[in-house]
DNA sequence: GGCTATTGTTTCGTATACGAAAGGATTCTT
DNA sequence: AAGAATCCTTTCGTATACGAAACAATAGCC
């Protein structure tokens, strides 16, 4: 390899720097950043998850949760509670802002996904989300 | 799109979760953070680039990169001197210390982005990094 | 029951990231 | 040559990211 423009880690960090910022930009009037509104997927999909299980969903350190956790829970768009039955859980819940916002948020991000993918045909498109989830540590 | 884990912004951001951490563990014994590593490749193939040559070669913020400037010059990686024609300027240059781990540090990002696609057949790593590049914002 | 190991979360320190504002220096314009 | 527009860099505020240490609570073991 002759130049770090070829190198794997480089051209990752500047795909996903396009991505987030198309994302971020959308969002943006929202209220919510790209992590954020995983965050809120992920309670869609299933309320009442506990900090660790967000953080295994969506592969995000405790430390890195913590803080988002708190500054959503700030702008009321989940609210935490400890685990009555065990008190190491914090249960995170969406309020109905959250709920109210699902279908807009999913849009932005559908709008999001094509736009960073407008210049690959169909076929690239799968190709290229099989190819990432094969990347290894 | 069903779910967030078929968003792309996500599939790139945890590829290059992966990529990034395994180059940060690489490089961490020769004490550089694969930021100031890009930094100083880029300084390989030119020396005395301004911040803000380095900061459109890697597509890196100005904020950012006058921070990690920071940090390469106090552990004596690179100098930096303001130029004496334009002395709006910033000209830096590798030091002695960067020149000599070129190689090893060539190395590491190498056996990075082998051991990152070892999953990917000849073609595919190809493919990826066209792929990739085809990403926009 | 009490001690210990384990689990879940937060806090701390450091390092990107980036928009916006601030500051210094140069160039343009008239 | 003075003022305005522009260019380059740094600073500030906020948001990830993550290892490690600190803490709380539970579970297991004797």
């Amino acid at each position: 390899m002759e130049s770090y423009e070829d190198c794997i880690v480089f051209l990752l960090a500047k795909a996903y720097q396009k991505a987030h910022g198309n994302l971020k930009k959308r969002l943006l009037p929202h209220g919510l950043t790209p992590i954020q509104y995983l965050i809120i997927e992920s309670l869609r999909e299933e309320d009442g998850l506990s900090a660790g299980d967000i953080g295994k969903r969506l592969v995000l350190d405790n430390a890195t949760l913590s803080g988002v956790l708190e500054r959503l829970a700030e702008r009321e768009w989940i609210t935490k509670e400890t685990d009555p039955n065990d008190k190491r859980l914090l249960r995170v819940s969406l309020t109905g802002k959250a709920k109210a916002l699902e279908e807009e948020l999913t849009e932005e991000r559908d709008r999001a996904n094509e736009e960073i993918l407008r210049s690959l045909s169909m076929e690239e498109k799968v190709l290229l989300k099989r190819l990432l989830r094969d990347v290894r540590a």
